[in-house]
DNA sequence: CATGAATGAGGGTTCATTCAT
DNA sequence: CATGAATGAACCCTCATTCAT
């Protein structure tokens, strides 16, 4: 809609900054940096400690001075990120003044999100979908929820006022359901494209397929319209 | 629809028989299995060989004798599993009438066998949407895009013939995408309460909303509202 | 000097046929055979019985079958070829009838030994120079000196018929080992050279200098020079 | 000749003071000497990496932080052998005043080594004669040929000088190869008496026919004699 | 803060050998 | 004679972690 969408931060998913930011000494912050590109890569077991610190460019003992573990380093990786995330959906909804605008702002920071760093959301992915076994445990549903609660909020709210009505026999779990999952879905093709783009040419299709403004305009829509029924569809 | 549709075999998810009819030695098979169900678990990476022969109740050499390698039995199994998959798909869609039995086919192929062989769908999920790094090189595209395909020529045949008309903007290959991701979406939620569903209320909870005609009914109306209209609503 | 003594054998070193000469059943020969090419390219304690059965084109239980073990696979192997040597030393030694005759025969049957069959010969020096450990345990010693013992006698007896006059200092051990002990030295560079002998340049290389008569001439002129006086120089 | 030859040092063929002096901590340079021993007693194949490290009273990953591997160790090794055989050589030739000095420092040399370090040299000549595939590759021809060529060249020099007279069709190759192998050859005897040298009686023998004046000096004899004509004949 | 050195436990894989048929 | 299937032990190597400095 506006150009201010379209954000133009280069794809290098770099997030020490941001973790410097929220108070993480500098090391600690490049560790979680390359823990967090190799556990996104070859998913957490598949990632040895030796590895982490080479990318890390520091020596062994300093991983276990900042961390308890490598257990320790994807726990608070994994809580960094899960707060980044809800915080930046209750912006997108809080910020939206109805029902559309805030299902395209939350897909929007969704599908921005993954080209500017794509093995983040690689990474939150294969942790939420992967097997539990496969990684130290931690309270998914506890951080998973907390978000899911957020946009369930919103389409109850959205309800109650009457400026949407579902399909009949939709409830608001369902529908939450259905929105994050098709943005779950949209992402996962970003990924395994942006994996692959290494000609320009297919670079190309995957920001106008998956990236555009088009291509969030469809999803919302799809969303929208197999959803339920908006009372004025001015916006869309 | 009809109670045909209501499986009633028990969710063991055992894999032998099927193996074995596939020509698979009888060890093979338990190998498979035990293989299956620990990769599902724990993911590759974190399943060590010593664990799938202890599983499977034989000697560490034996998986070395039938087959190359901890790879070589990841290999089997997917190779194994996706045609199957492949196969059912075909099945579903060219034993319905129209665009919606098939649609509705489809998705209740999938929640069937997530319902009856969830290990055997964590594990598909978990390689399809895991890091690529973390578990044996294949090509996935190959296995995973056969399918799509099929999917893909339903639409295109639904809409050549004007059964079917999507909404203005969506390619064929959008909804191809978004019934696939939906029927993930839903399966993963599945995936999700079968684990924890230790107490008989935690059950039927999940059964009422996931597994019945009327989640199944509510999948496959919000994709075809989404998607497009039909020539004729009768058979909604 | 004869052209009896230019042998026209093939070098492919097949010793099948000489194994079931010697009684020995066709698969047993196979077998050995196999074992033999093994052991002289990788060495005893890195060739596996796999590797042997498959080389001879069998199944594993039937090298246990015809041998008790790998190491009896060795055993009958070092024990067949020892034999062949001292068989071959003595009639070299019994059908000369000088000194320098016998000398030279003693060498030639070793030389063109090495080019018939360069793989036995790197067997038979691996075993006599190798680590001891490296291999089985047998009487090496009482093989070994077998054959050394006669040449030993032969220089004795052309001493005490005042053919031969060693330099001073000089005892019949000591001409046995220098004899036997450039014989050797001589084939380790056929060896050698035999393996990297791909082009047909090379090839004619190693013949001309160590395959020869005059490499042949040579090398008997040199120890005789160096070993001592003949009381009549016409057979050099 | 002079008792400056006969060194005193004990056979214990411990290196590991050299291994230090050369820049090897003290972790590594007893890895080294205990793989030396092994490989010399047992060949490569058939040492283990658990031997090695219980020989070296160390635990089995220090070996991996020093090497790469156990075929990492072989080759530090093997370079730091033949690098010291290398100059030993150079040291004999350039130190000593016409040919019969040279050949005899080099003779005694080796000599002097096999009684001080019977394991090396058991190490080294397994490796130079028995069957390539048994241990990992590496530039023999490279380190073995540097070592001959100075051999050579001393030839070379000699015969341009006058001060040498090869009997007719002896080239300096020829010469080279018999010098080097007939002190090999006694070597190996002393290694194989050495083995077995468990009576003081057998020491005896070994130490009076092989390891002492009157050997090397039958040793250079036989070696001129059998080589060709020297300008003067006082040196001998 | 930062390091080189060290470790017990376990990783995947292959060994020589033997069983039942 | 000949085979497919099976095994306990051992192979080389790497893991996450910790020590002393």
């Amino acid at each position: 809609m506006s150009e201010s969408l379209l954000s133009t931060e280069p794809p290098n998913g770099d997030l020490v900054p941001a973790f410097i930011e929220a108070g993480i000494p500098e090391m600690a912050a490049r560790i979680m940096q390359a823990a967090l590109e190799l556990f996104a890569r070859k998913g957490y077991a598949a990632t040895s400690v030796r590895e982490i610190v080479q990318e890390a460019n520091i020596t062994n003992p300093m991983l276990y001075y900042y961390f308890e573990s490598k257990e320790g380093v994807f726990l608070k990786l994994i809580d960094f990120l899960f707060s980044s995330m809800q915080t930046r959906i209750e912006t997108c909804i809080d910020g939206a003044k109805d029902l559309p605008a805030k299902v395209r702002a939350i897909a929007w920071a969704h599908i921005d999100g993954a080209r500017r760093a794509p093995l983040t959301l690689q990474f939150i992915y294969s942790v939420i979908f992967g097997p539990e076994q496969s990684r130290p445990t931690f309270n998914i549903i506890c951080s998973h929820e907390a978000m899911m609660a957020r946009v369930y909020k919103m389409f109850d709210e959205a309800i109650a006022s009457g400026e949407f009505e579902p399909h009949p026999g939709f409830t608001t779990l369902f529908l939450t359901e259905q929105l994050m999952g098709m943005i779950n879905n949209h992402l996962m093709h970003v990924l395994k494209l942006v994996e692959c783009a290494d000609s320009e040419e297919a670079q190309a299709y995957c920001t106008q397929n998956y990236l555009s403004e088009e291509a969030l305009d469809r999803l919302v829509y799809f969303f929208l319209a197999g959803a339920g029924k908006l009372e004025s569809k001015e916006s869309l």
